[in-house]
DNA sequence: AGTCGATATGTTATAACGTAACAACCCCTT
DNA sequence: AAGGGGTTGTTACGTTATAACATATCGACT
């Protein structure tokens, strides 16, 4: 909820107080497993904090080596099912570009997230969108369910450096 | 595959002259890859012309399975090689909600494209879609580069049906 | 207490997707 | 004929993901 400074301008680059940002992301996610009765175990527990820790995407196999590390699972299962329970829950979001998974900025409310990816730095923000395709879905009668939409470029930072 | 008079309105559903369809986007290719001196040899012919088969995506290693029954290529690279080719050029699109390949409805005209994916019958139809990231793009000094917009829903045909 | 069901985790094995690196070939030009 | 650019062939791997089955945990009920 709430507090963010987060992830700054429309959600994303620019600095603010991560561990906040952190903070309240975890209690978000303790308050609403136990207003939807779904267990908020150690394991996925952990994955939400190892995303947390930066707004950048990690891969499933990212995560899998960290809780490897730290005894809670070593086999892919382990992290792809709590990866899901994750999304499902709202706390983490694929990023189908990258095939990798970062934290929800917000996930106190249901939203349909967009995405701004920097190639440079690896950074991610998430943002807000309207329904790019609510016209086209309108005109072919086509009822959609779910629109995934990822913005690649540079963020602010890396596009004084270089454009490579 | 094949026969379908898919594709249509916005561009994707509905009933539309295939054959036609097929032929006007090899001749846009023929006619592109001349003027920009670049080679449209066999493999990257054949490719095309079976993503142009129907409106569906194919993955990589489907389209390989074609190639290889054919007699043009039975190694991953070969596939990759020439989809990526058939990308650069604008040819074929890449789904990244399904690791997967179409074909461009609209070689001609250099755009970037939006997908309606309908999760029933996996047909793809293509569209255009505003910048949906452009004013949180602006407000944080995001520069976009590309971005990716891909729906998922279910056709009108596929409604119908049922909705699992 | 015992057992049933629901949920979660552990493990094996394999499927699906993708690429680096090098060799061979073809065509064109010098 | 030699060399260069681009394409294809091949080997060998790396990365991402899931099906299927075994084990464990916990609460509800008898």
């Amino acid at each position: 909820m709430a507090r963010h400074d987060t992830s700054a301008t429309p959600l994303g680059f620019a600095a603010h107080d991560h561990t906040a940002c952190q903070s309240s992301a975890l209690a978000t996610a303790d308050q609403l497993c136990a207003a939807r009765r779904v267990q908020f175990t150690p394991v996925r527990r952990r994955v939400l904090e190892i995303l947390l820790e930066s707004h950048e995407a990690l891969g499933a196999y990212d995560v899998l080596a960290r809780l490897n590390a730290e005894g809670l699972g070593s086999k892919p299962p382990v992290a792809y099912r709590a990866l899901a329970f994750l999304v499902d829950q709202g706390f983490v979001h694929r990023i189908e570009r990258l095939n990798a998974f970062i934290a929800c900025a917000d996930p106190s409310h249901d939203h349909s997230p967009a995405f701004m990816i920097c190639r440079a730095c690896g950074t991610v923000a998430e943002a807000h969108a309207q329904m790019p395709l609510g016209d086209s879905a309108a005109r072919s009668g086509f009822q959609i369910e779910q629109t995934v939409i990822e913005a690649e470029g540079l963020c602010p930072d890396c596009q004084e450096v270089r454009t490579p």
